[in-house]
DNA sequence: GTCTATATTATGATAGAC
DNA sequence: GTCTATCATAATATAGAC
């Protein structure tokens, strides 16, 4: 009976990897990069802190597998969404994106939260971000809000800002509910129709 | 001439207290009040570490300090905005609130930023930050906004939602400037008159 | 009010046993 | 692969000189 060891269960022994990167993935998101301690990490996954840094190397190079292992969730969740739904038209292909990533947000707010949290400042991890993982998305919905403004269904205006509003609108009510439940005393998340509508509000004429 | 002390004008001396409120509201807003360490803070503002903690007690006390000044900040810009247009429908009164939220993520980017931080889990800080200065923001708005549904105008749908839908548009597009700027290569802010249009087509029927 | 010096704890990372 | 023990540094906070 060792007392100092965390609990766990008997054989989840085997993925202690996946399980750092579980308790990483809240902690950076929550806290920042830099408040969120390796320590911290360890004791959430329930390992010593130091077998962190024997799987990964570095608090540097677990936080880049933490955002390889989200958007390569988020790539698969998109693909999913586009096999199951068919879109033919740039309309639907738009609001086929759109349900995807309010899918994400609802399932996972730590998601927006990784991403919201890099854009402050231009530091090296925003910079690997970017060329890494955020490019190919922000091009793919940019392009297709530019074809829908020129098939005229959109709406006019910067396609970089639609495509932020949208994160915004998308992202903001899921990864705020701590916030929203102290406001409104209300712990219900919100409809995902409701969100789609607004987005919709917002792109098309 | 000390080599060890941060340049800075003769007579800056006098208002040490604001100049650790600014450099602390800007760590806060990019760090997180875990990340941002009071010796960064104090190094930014030019004063000793210590001299950070005679004047706030302690980093804690320092954050809620920077809090209220920037709240008092946003209540004066808000109050300004309805001094000068002077709103006499509800309509006008909502779109007046909209033009002041959006002059301030433009002008001081950090204040979305410091608000998205604390929303994302219960913290202390949070409870204390929304019993302190959300609620009273939040009341107002959905108050009108609900109004607004009453009087027909504005769209249907939780007003919570609006009103947070509402701050992740006019946020996003200023507080991820660097990231914007990393995926599109254009460093110019967006058009304020184009945030507007964007609230009004998601606000208004 | 502002500084230097320092106490104490927490942090990222390494060494080495099993 | 996983742990305990440890190092060097950085963190918050305090003490005391000026």
């Amino acid at each position: 009976m060792q007392k100092t060891r965390a609990v766990r269960t008997p054989d989840a022994n085997s993925d202690a990897r996946a399980r750092i990167i579980d308790a990483a993935r809240e902690l950076f998101a929550t806290l920042g990069f830099e408040g969120a301690s390796t320590r911290r990490i360890a004791e959430n996954a329930g390992v010593a802190q130091s077998l962190l840094l024997y799987h990964f190397g570095s608090k540097e190079i677990l936080w880049k597998a933490v955002m390889d292992d989200i958007f390569e969730w988020a790539n698969g969740m998109i693909h999913e969404f586009e096999a199951s739904e068919q879109p033919d038209t740039v309309e639907e292909r738009i609001m086929v994106g759109v349900r995807a990533f309010i899918q994400m947000c609802q399932e996972r707010p730590d998601f927006h939260r990784l991403m919201t949290l890099e854009g402050r400042s231009e530091s090296e991890r925003l910079i690997w971000l970017a060329e890494t993982h955020l490019k190919p998305m922000f091009k793919q919905n940019t392009d297709l809000l530019r074809k829908g403004q020129i098939a005229g269904s959109i709406r006019p205006g910067d396609p970089t800002l639609l495509h932020y509003s949208m994160i915004g609108i998308a992202g903001t009510a899921y990864a705020f509910a701590p916030e929203i439940k102290l406001l409104t005393g209300k712990s219900r998340p919100p409809d995902p129709k409701a969100i789609e509508e607004q987005i919709r509000a917002l792109l098309f004429k």
